[in-house]
DNA sequence: ACAAAAGTGTTCGATCTACACCCATGT
DNA sequence: ACATGGGTGTAGATCGAACACTTTTGT
């Protein structure tokens, strides 16, 4: 959606196309380099930020349409995602933080106030994970502007985003122990180092180098590979890769990884 | 709900007061003597059984709505009650299985074709449990029947049920390691070998009876107190109560149990 | 030779598992 | 005294945490 046309038609009609009173808010995590950030977006004339969102076409599962909102915003599809908690409080969203009239003037829009898009609305939260570098946030008719914020400089958002924030970065955590997560993260070939420095940044703590990479040889989630990778005047690391099948088995079962 | 001009009138202006395109479907658990049953209805001229479910006030939280679903048909208010998870494939309810004209002449009602409540529908899947033998199952209007099955004899369900029933007991044993989740099953004061059963039913395995009770007073879940309870030709065996305290806190932070 | 990062092993304590016998009670 | 279910302790294995020095490489 990009036309100011397109959106009229969407205000007016979409209903028929999408799912009303339910939307989709996605946390985009992005690491890169020991840091950790998150994609937020903020609407014409709505003062603050939110987490990116979408509505549902009704064609869709839950899954693809969150597919479709982040890579909207990403131009990346296949990140990890996960659904993890769907919000429903009928007060969520404060209605006077949003500003109809403004916003209808500065699209020249029409039929705000009567659009479906209006009505109280209950939104399922999927968090996804990504590599920062590989994405240009993509800003849409609706939204001013989108970038990646650090996950410790995160502004006071709009709605129940906050807690939405909050409970994505729980369960991303939670789920961290469990699943191999870290694959999407980095290059087919990595060093302990880097991998090292995923889990680590995005759990928010120490872990120890000599024990860390133990584990995960000793689940046989990753391989060490016969070459080197060259990197100036120390000594070169060697290459690991994660083993497919055991990482997609993990996927499924899960793994404990402290 | 219990009178056909009350859905009536459901049919006609529910949307008005409820959320359309959304619903809660409750697994509820139930336990009792070493038994784990699950609670189904069926509905009036619907071939088959599901899941009882409900629809969303406007004016309530998704927590307030589950419990007052789980309300209706179980008298009972206050038990554990959790969401798990969101369905929401386009498929997942498929219209043949509902036969609206044989539903409409049973009930002698108008209006169901165009009714709000025959647009798709997103679920979102809570789980209860509770004590089975508290609880006398409340059909309603639109129910046929409402019972408790035990867990191995579920017959195939309507819709995506079936899937809903897999995921919701995996949810529930995946809690039961982290939160202390077998108060509301047991009286206030119970013995070790209850406990035991509890935990031996809802996970389906066997746990080692002198690991067991050592685990839970170590953490200082449980309390063992000054009495014992009489249970004929037997030794008495020790009561034991939970700690309030470290039971609301672990079912904040979360405890392990093996 | 030196600076920078890579890589590696062992010990200790905690925790988990497995396992079998005696105890208390009522009839 | 006996039948029934209640209750307890220990040893071995496994796992996780803590910890510091040597190696490689380019300049």
């Amino acid at each position: 959606m990009n036309s100011v046309a397109e959106l009229q038609d969407f205000i007016i009609n979409g209903h028929k196309h999408y799912m009303p009173h339910m939307s989709i808010d996605a946390a985009i995590f992005g690491y890169h380099d020991h840091q950790l950030k998150i994609l937020l977006s903020s609407y014409k004339a709505l003062d603050g930020y939110c987490l990116p969102g979408g509505y549902i076409r009704r064609t869709e599962t839950l899954d693809e349409a969150a597919n479709r909102i982040v890579a909207e915003r990403t131009s990346l599809t296949d990140l990890y995602l996960q659904q993890y908690k769907t919000f429903g409080d009928p007060d969520r969203i404060k209605w006077n933080e949003m500003d109809f009239e403004n916003f209808s003037k500065k699209l020249e829009l029409k039929y705000i106030k009567d659009s479906w898009l209006m009505d109280q609305t209950i939104s399922i939260g999927y968090y996804a994970l990504t590599d920062f570098s590989l994405v240009t946030p993509q800003a849409d008719v609706m939204s001013d502007f989108c970038a990646w914020f650090n996950i410790n400089e995160v502004p006071p958002l709009l709605f129940d985003h906050d807690q939405m924030v909050k409970d994505s970065l729980h369960a991303l955590r939670m789920q961290l122990y469990y699943y191999p997560i870290a694959e999407k993260l980095l290059p087919a070939k990595f060093t302990l180092t880097e991998i090292h420095a995923v889990y680590e940044t995005l759990l928010d703590k120490k872990l120890d180098i000599r024990n860390f990479p133990k584990k995960l040889v000793f689940l046989g989630l990753i391989k060490k590979l016969n070459e080197k990778r060259n990197i100036g005047p120390h000594r070169a690391p060697f290459l690991y890769k994660f083993d497919k099948k055991k990482y997609t088995k993990a996927l499924e079962t899960g793994t404990t990884l402290t």
